[in-house]
DNA sequence: TTCATTTTTTAACTTAAGTGAATGAACAAA
DNA sequence: TTTGTTCATTCACTTAAGTTAAAAAATGAA
């Protein structure tokens, strides 16, 4: 099981045997029931996680409305926030499906750290890159139509719709679900997909 | 000048003499006229930008057309992307007024982390910290209309309006300068503002 | 299976952004 | 000053999303 973990470590960095090991000892990783809200808004972040099977969506409420921030799955491995030594979650975290995650904690990072200087790097670059997805995100969607954004969504993340359901992935897209089952209606009608 | 610089750290964490006397020897501090384009899409990436005194904007450009994706001013002193060793520029950023930034460099960085561990923390501290907040303004961004955004852009950054061409201020809350004009006129006629 | 709940679709109507075109204002260069 | 350019506003028209409401379909639990 933790292979997902190395394999996701690995893509930025090698690890030694010696770091395998210490990663196993952890012992990080949970399984959790469909629905099950791992992470509530305003509770101090744990640390990040990483999805190894299933299906974890963040959203935030406002006027007692869901909004989907996020939808972290095998392909888009990673997730919500790490957050400074005691900031608080601004979204809330839940199970779209029985999930498999590791799931991270403080003390345990910082020791973690502190054995594993090189670690600090690997989280560097990992935010970084975050960050830098996150701005392109922003900057395709700002310059996208609603249904451009649901096309995009379709092509890179295919299947996401077929696990999620729909009125969340309307609000993910910044929509209200009536728009979205418009949206397709038309979409299917010119073939455009 | 470099006291802006040492302010900004400071905020994450206390410098030492000895630190600082690195920073002003690492000799970042630059001028650069209105217009000046710092960066290309596609440029190897330098490293950061502070802004010191000044505005800085970056862009992409999709069809022709300039698609405004950020202000950094001395209010919102940070800076695009950080950015892989070897990674490439997605956007542009140039110059709105006369501006002193510091700029980086790939070396440098590399020099100066190696002689001071403790800023690699400090970049992960700054990076973690980019990421929560570009979350947050892409889901707030996501859940308002365009008129609402303005309202916002008015109050978090009030001043920018006078710095910045309309027209850019309109690609940056994603809509056509017709539809901002039409906007401002509608809040000046309601009292919203 | 049945019943209740949630999710998705459809429809009529309202509202506001996009489009294309024209005008006026501000600004810089010759 | 004149000229050309960029920028902001306005207008008429088109398009699509929001809103409210209702019905149909899917889902889950008793």
């Amino acid at each position: 099981m933790e292979n997902y973990l190395f394999d996701f470590i690995e893509q930025y960095m090698p690890l030694t045997e010696e770091e395998k090991k210490a990663i196993v000892d952890l012992d990080i990783i949970r399984s959790f029931k469909k629905g099950t809200i791992l992470v509530k808004e305003g509770d101090i972040i744990k640390g990040g996680y990483l999805v190894i099977k299933g299906c974890l969506r963040s959203y935030c409420i406002v006027d007692g409305e869901e909004k989907t921030t996020g939808f972290y799955t095998e392909t888009v491995p990673i997730v919500p926030v790490f957050g400074a030594d005691d900031s608080r979650a601004a979204h809330f975290v839940s199970c779209v499906e029985d999930s498999i995650v590791t799931v991270g904690n403080p003390d345990m990072e910082k020791e973690t750290m502190e054995k594993f200087p090189r670690f600090e790097k690997l989280c560097l670059i990992i935010s970084e890159q975050l960050l830098e997805k996150n701005l392109a995100s922003f900057a395709d969607f700002k310059n996208s139509t609603p249904e451009q954004r649901y096309l995009d969504l379709l092509k890179n993340r295919p299947g996401l719709l077929q696990r999620v359901p729909q009125h969340q992935i309307a609000s993910y897209l910044g929509i209200k679900p009536q728009s979205l089952s418009r949206i397709r209606k038309r979409v299917a009608q010119n073939g455009t997909v």
